[in-house]
RNA sequence: GACCCCUUCGUCUAGUGGUUAGGACACCGGCCUUUCACGCCGGCAGCACGGGUUCGAGUCCCGUAGGGGUCGCCA
């Protein structure tokens, strides 16, 4: 039998870090074993279930690139979904569930409650048997003890989550219940469900959770809890994808740094966790960086043009080879897709804006003199690429019995405003004679 | 209160009775670099505690402590 597995969020109005970790490591089970990923809305709650809530779910999943085979095409909960197992909106299914109490009703395995409907819960320790922490042995709480039935129907009509959950898992026909292990003591109410309905159980697998780095619970007010940090916080999803599974997850060996196609490869069931992970924000900057300089140059390129245009700066004026060099000198540099407009915004300008504190370094009095010999020196040059210009810098140096670095920010901070930047004679190779020219003219004048 | 899960450097982890307990991030040095990074070299740092079992325990058992989860007409 194939694997099927799914995912099945709450609409909540966002996409928690955890949730977001859950579905990766379903998908990565999907397609590492050949099966079907889907999902499912479990709308069944109330107002706060937006058609824009299940759309943040949706957006969130598509840009860490968690393509679902069966589920919901829009958040419209009204529009048909693809696959064959549907609705996959729960509060499309209430002729599923209906049906299903009143299976339970008839085999008086449930009964009537207050206008509630409940079920007849075994008082005995249950057995769950998960992959992940083997074989549970769930005994009743104090207050079960009381009362181990537990209501599968409101007394207004609707069903709630263990019921609907276990139908429709039933229902699609899944074959692994991957997800946090915050539902691990409730799986044995799903246990006894499942016997109740007489299908066999599905294989269980309770993922640790993620934790904030203090150690405490991760909530909505956390900071990273949301995937709308990482959307919107420079991260590539290859990265984001790559950190949250080693989350809770290890290939065995020693890899760390791995593409999406190798992570589908590797991973598997066996290789999850016990322990709770916790977030570290520093190392998920470092495989960022890692998959940033791991891009291929085009798609490098593509990524940066995107954030100069988010950060208003405009490339089409100028020509692609000027534009596509200027990119190449970030290659290996930038470790956050925030920070290029800043690295190389100054290619785009007309004006160079001096940060406060170069310029007032840089720009002294005492300086002055030795920026324009380096004008006049730079000025005269007929070949003007990145080894002519440190060696008409050094010739300028000497002559002026100065040290080269007394040349250098100057003319850095003439060419870009910042103490720091790329590569000094190659970014002026870049800006060529002309500009670099009138850009220490705009500098001198300011001395 | 009851029930369930968990416990190796600060963090993520390797380790399935015999290891100088390995790697990565972070941190601290040095080299490289006439910016900032990268890179290279080196360093700091861990088996929660207490009992067992065993010739031998990070690995097995029990207990304690700590952390997390659950016990709802929320999901």
């Amino acid at each position: 039998m194939s694997v099927r597995v799914r995912f099945a969020p709450s609409p909540t109005g966002y996409l928690h870090i955890g949730g977001a970790r859950t579905a990766l490591f379903n998908w990565l089970y999907a397609r590492h074993a050949g099966g079907i990923f889907v999902l499912r809305v479990e709308d069944t709650d109330d107002a706060r279930n937006t058609r824009e809530a299940v759309d943040v779910i949706l957006d969130g999943l598509r840009w860490l690139g968690l393509d679902w085979d069966e589920g919901p095409v829009s958040g419209d909960a009204m529009q048909e979904s693809k696959g064959d197992r549907g609705p996959y909106f729960q509060s499309q299914r209430g002729d599923i569930y209906q049906r299903r109490i009143q299976e339970l009703l008839d085999n008086e395995l449930a009964y009537e409650h207050e206008g509630a409907i409940k079920f007849r819960m075994t008082r005995e320790p249950v057995t769950i048997p998960d992959l992940v922490a083997g074989d549970v042995v769930r005994k009743l709480t104090d207050r079960e003890e009381a009362d181990p039935d537990f209501v599968i129907v409101r007394s207004d009509g609707k069903p709630v989550f263990h019921l609907v959950n276990v139908v429709d898992d039933i229902e699609m026909g899944i074959t692994h219940v991957i997800r946090g292990e915050d539902h691990l003591s409730n799986t044995s109410k799903h246990v006894e469900l499942f016997k109740a309905f007489g299908v066999e159980l599905p294989k269980f697998a309770h993922i640790p959770l993620i934790l904030n780095n203090d150690g405490s619970k991760m909530s909505k007010r956390d900071t990273g809890a949301s995937m709308t940090t990482y959307m919107e916080g420079g991260y590539l999803p290859a990265a984001v994808v790559n950190y949250l599974s080693l989350l809770g997850w290890s290939p065995k060996d020693d890899t760390e740094v791995m593409p999406v196609a190798e992570l589908i490869k590797r991973f598997d069931l066996p290789g999850v966790q016990r322990a709770n992970a916790r977030f570290d924000m520093a190392k998920l900057d470092w495989l960022n960086f890692e998959h940033i300089r791991a891009l291929e140059p085009d798609d490098f390129i593509a990524q940066a043009l995107g954030q100069l245009q988010a950060a208003g700066i405009d490339t089409a004026a100028r020509d692609a080879d000027y534009t596509n060099a200027a990119l190449a000198l970030c290659t290996d540099k930038i470790k956050n897709l925030n920070d290029i407009a800043g690295y190389i915004g100054f290619f785009f300008r007309d004006a160079v804006e001096f940060n406060a504190e170069a310029a007032e370094q840089a720009f002294t009095p005492e300086n002055r003199p030795h920026l324009a010999a380096l004008r006049e020196a730079y000025a005269d040059l007929t070949q003007f690429d990145a080894d002519s210009l440190m060696e008409s810098l050094k010739a300028t140096a000497a002559a002026r019995e100065v040290k080269n670095k007394v040349l250098v920010m100057p003319a850095r901070v003439a060419c870009t405003g910042s103490k720091v930047g790329p590569s000094l004679y190659h970014l002026m190779e870049v800006l060529g004679q002309a500009e670099v020219v009138k850009r220490f003219d705009a500098a001198l004048e300011t001395m």
